[in-house]
DNA sequence: TAAACGTGGCA
DNA sequence: TTGCCAAGTTT
């Protein structure tokens, strides 16, 4: 064990976080569950999430038997859905190719959809102490700082010189805790903003605390100019408040989940409604509501349509839905729609803006 | 290989 | 307000 790990180590035994839902049990479904959850997300958005899946699903075969579209119901608000299409796939391959056990080969489990090179060194080395590296953000960090890796993290070079780095450090004794302690080091002391240093266990040896130049690692990433994307939501509405709901693709955006129905102009959606025979007595065009995702803003256009009861149109019960709140229906809503919906709720019936721009600089102040 | 994929926290 | 990014993987 070299020194870094064992003054890591040592910082851990008095410094790391032992209070984390997933620290308590490590079996490998729930060491698996929450690494999964926590890819790209950060620990206090995941607790609650971890917490409900066990409650419905308590392991591998329970999560298996379920239908995709309640997973995906527990999953929204997380985001990036495709990782609980995933996780349910996942499930059904160990029960039905694993017999009910995740494999403890490490080239097996990077094999099985969401688990890549990271997570997969995670979950062996947390749930039976095999010694694999890691590479998540925090370690990206540390070691970045730690041996002044210069460049931007996603080029090929530096990935490989990371990994490198992560492997040469990560110890055979004690794996999970060291797996663990440069994670905890990451999140609370080596920060991306204002790190620690003072009470840091590694800055004696680190290049970047040396040179003075802490904030010059990772180095940064290059970015895109987002593009906007303008789509309008219809907001179909009966008398008895249920609204309509459509099935999105199994992929792309919000894959798998409900959403309104969408089109890209409010005047197709008059189109759209004459196609599905819709009889609209009242249309409301309401503010435009701007949602930025990582990659583009989508300008949302809300258009509220409130129809007579009982329409005959729309019937196809796999592709649309009749939803209220309270509805005992699984149903997984992306979350500008859940915001939408609960704002339809709050202040009935909007009113329409008669300066879009003013109605844009309003919705933005209100976030 | 680069782009796609959500949401929320923070400075 | 805006940009960056968080326990990354997939195509």
């Amino acid at each position: 064990m070299d020194g870094f790990a064992r003054n890591l180590l040592h910082w851990f035994d008095g410094h790391g976080r032992t209070q984390l839902p997933w620290r308590r049990e490590r079996s490998a479904y729930r060491v698996w569950l929450s690494e999964i959850m926590l890819q790209q997300t950060q620990v206090a958005t995941v607790i609650p999430y971890y917490e409900r899946f066990l409650v419905r699903f308590p392991d591998v075969r329970a999560l298996a038997a379920a239908q995709l579209n309640e997973v995906l119901a527990l999953w929204a608000g997380l985001g990036y859905y495709a990782r609980g299409r995933n996780l349910h796939r996942c499930a059904q391959v160990v029960v039905r190719a694993h017999g009910g056990e995740f494999p403890r080969e490490i080239d097996v489990l990077t094999a099985l959809p969401g688990i890549g090179r990271s997570t997969a060194g995670a979950i062996l080395a947390f749930s039976c102490e095999q010694r694999h590296p890691i590479l998540d953000g925090n370690v990206r960090r540390v070691l970045s700082r730690y041996h002044a890796v210069e460049g931007p993290p996603t080029a090929r070079a530096v990935e490989g010189r990371l990994w490198e780095l992560a492997a040469l450090h990560t110890p055979a004794a004690r794996v999970a805790d060291y797996t663990q302690a440069i994670m905890d080091l990451g999140a609370m002391v080596c920060t991306r903003a204002r790190p620690h240093c003072r009470s840091c266990p590694l800055a004696m040896d680190c290049r970047a605390h040396h040179d003075g130049a802490v904030d010059r690692y990772p180095g940064s990433r290059a970015r895109r100019q987002a593009p906007v994307r303008s789509r309008c939501f219809l907001i179909v509405r009966r008398d008895s408040g249920h609204i309509l709901l459509e099935a999105r693709p199994p992929t792309g955006l919000w894959g798998g989940l409900w959403s309104l129905p969408e089109t890209d102009t409010c005047a197709a959606a008059e189109t759209w409604c004459a196609a599905h025979a819709l009889p609209v007595r009242r249309s409301t065009s309401w503010e435009v509501m701007r949602h930025t995702f990582s990659h583009f803003h989508l300008d949302m256009h809300p258009l509220l349509l409130e129809i007579e009861t009982s329409p005959q149109a729309v019937m196809d019960a796999d592709r649309w839905l009749w939803y209220k709140d309270g509805d005992a229906i699984e149903v997984g809503l992306p979350a500008p729609v859940r915001r939408l919906l609960d704002r339809l709720d709050a202040q009935g019936s909007p009113e329409t803006p008669d300066d879009p721009h003013r109605a844009l600089r309003k919705t933005r102040q209100d976030r």
